[in-house]
DNA sequence: ACTGACTTCAAACGAACGTACTACTTTTTA
DNA sequence: TAAAAAGTAGTACGTTCGTTTGAAGTCAGT
């Protein structure tokens, strides 16, 4: 029953699932099995309500596995997020390097800033939805540690794209853009945590099925956001009652 | 069981909290200390990471107390959720009904349907940030019970809102809008519940203290992404999205 | 002052939790 | 091939959890 296999340290790709173990014959060893299932369990049944024994037993592997290879519960979440947020962050940073300028020659278009951010995101909910469920319990969860770690695996990103937008953007000031930059966050997490609460919502019309439409649909959403005027009404009861009044246009 | 009928059943005010309790000399009841206790460390400390002795030892009442008065203490978040969330899309409901239109007799500037929506839960942020943080636990939470809540208290915002704004933007498709209001939600979501994330990243510029400078941020940025022009690379100019999207491997 | 509904109290229950410890087996190393 | 390292198995410890139970206290209406 134990099969042994060789130890293979490489990180998972994104791909390797259970799908398609057929074109692998080594079984996945007892870390990548306790990895995988602690994913599934925390994302649909949440953090708390997951136990080192749920996890064992989905993975078939033992108890003790988990102290073993993880220390504590804390550390198998601690590896299972870096082993998702690393890649994806790697991968949005590449992606602006690579349109983005460092040098100040010229502006970089707001839509491949959002591609950037946002695409590797989007792909993910296809790939690996259950981490971005994760992902939305930790951010939301007022635990100063556990949010740490998606805190220092953004700081750096989250910068980037700020000194990016403020070239492109000079007509926005440092702390609005920030603040904007924060919605557009805002959007892309809920659409990727919380989209089966859409399809409620929606009776059935907003699927999360069509990966380049929606995209699309979110990037659009955003420039135009980040690129709009500031709307600053002297009165806000005014400003209703005007607005209203402008009705038939 | 135990019918505890009588009591105060009127929901709690938004004011009605610790601080001005000098003006009261009558000292909360058991009820609402416990409601008190559970909406702070709820959410300073996650739902799940808090217990029921935490609560009353918090509360200065008695640990059964909980379970007399809420039955469970799922019970005590349900009746908790529903103190805030009622009055919160009661209000924005009303304000809804006062500038839109309910006879088709022309559209509604989209900024003011906006506020209906935003406005009431920025200022939330001012008047009971905790329970705004609660609420992020509970949208990112799998708990089907729990997220149920939630969703039933909205359901009919929402649908008030598009139909709203549909007749607002007819150039836009109801489901391409839905989605539009989707991300309107996540960006509102995430501002009033990880304001305190934002400081952070920002270093300590973005800070969530001026209460009509960040809803006038929030709903120009919504507002011009609900009026966008659908992006589609296909046909745009921007070659560097397009090019992009081809390097994706 | 008696009644009866409402509320608080003290103590405990059983279940579930994360983790630790030791013994055993397999794999790697020299 | 034998020692060392890595990994697995079995089990149990000590805690904490939500909830229950039954008695005691509170207080308005008669």
């Amino acid at each position: 029953m134990s099969r042994q296999g060789i130890k293979v340290d490489v990180c998972m790709d994104v791909m390797n699932s259970s799908s398609d173990r057929r074109f692998n014959m080594t079984e996945p060893n007892t870390k990548d099995k306790i990895l995988d299932s602690a994913e599934y369990l925390f994302a649909n049944k949440g953090l708390k309500d997951t136990s080192v024994r749920d996890i064992t037993s989905h993975a078939n592997v033992h108890l003790a596995a988990v102290n073993y290879h993880f220390n504590t519960k804390d550390g198998l979440l601690r590896a299972l997020v870096e082993r998702r947020l690393k890649p994806l962050n790697r991968k949005r940073l590449e992606l602006l390097d690579k349109y983005g300028n460092r040098f100040g020659q010229g502006s970089v278009a707001v839509e491949s800033v959002l591609y950037a951010l946002i695409a590797p995101a989007i792909k993910m909910c296809f790939e690996a939805p259950d981490f971005l469920k994760i992902t939305g319990q930790i951010v939301s969860h007022p635990d100063e540690e556990t949010y740490k770690i998606y805190l220092s695996n953004f700081d750096k990103l989250f910068n980037r794209v700020k000194d990016v937008l403020l070239f492109s953007l000079p007509h926005i000031s440092e702390e609005e853009l920030m603040w904007r930059i924060h919605f557009v966050i805002g959007s892309t997490i809920h659409t990727c945590t919380n989209y089966s609460g859409l399809s409620v919502l929606s009776r059935g019309v907003c699927e999360m099925n069509d990966q380049e439409e929606i995209l699309n649909t979110l990037i659009s959403f955003c420039t135009a956001g980040l690129k709009a005027d500031k709307y600053s009404p002297a009165n806000e009861e005014d400003e209703q009652v005007e607005a209203t009044k402008k009705n038939h246009n």
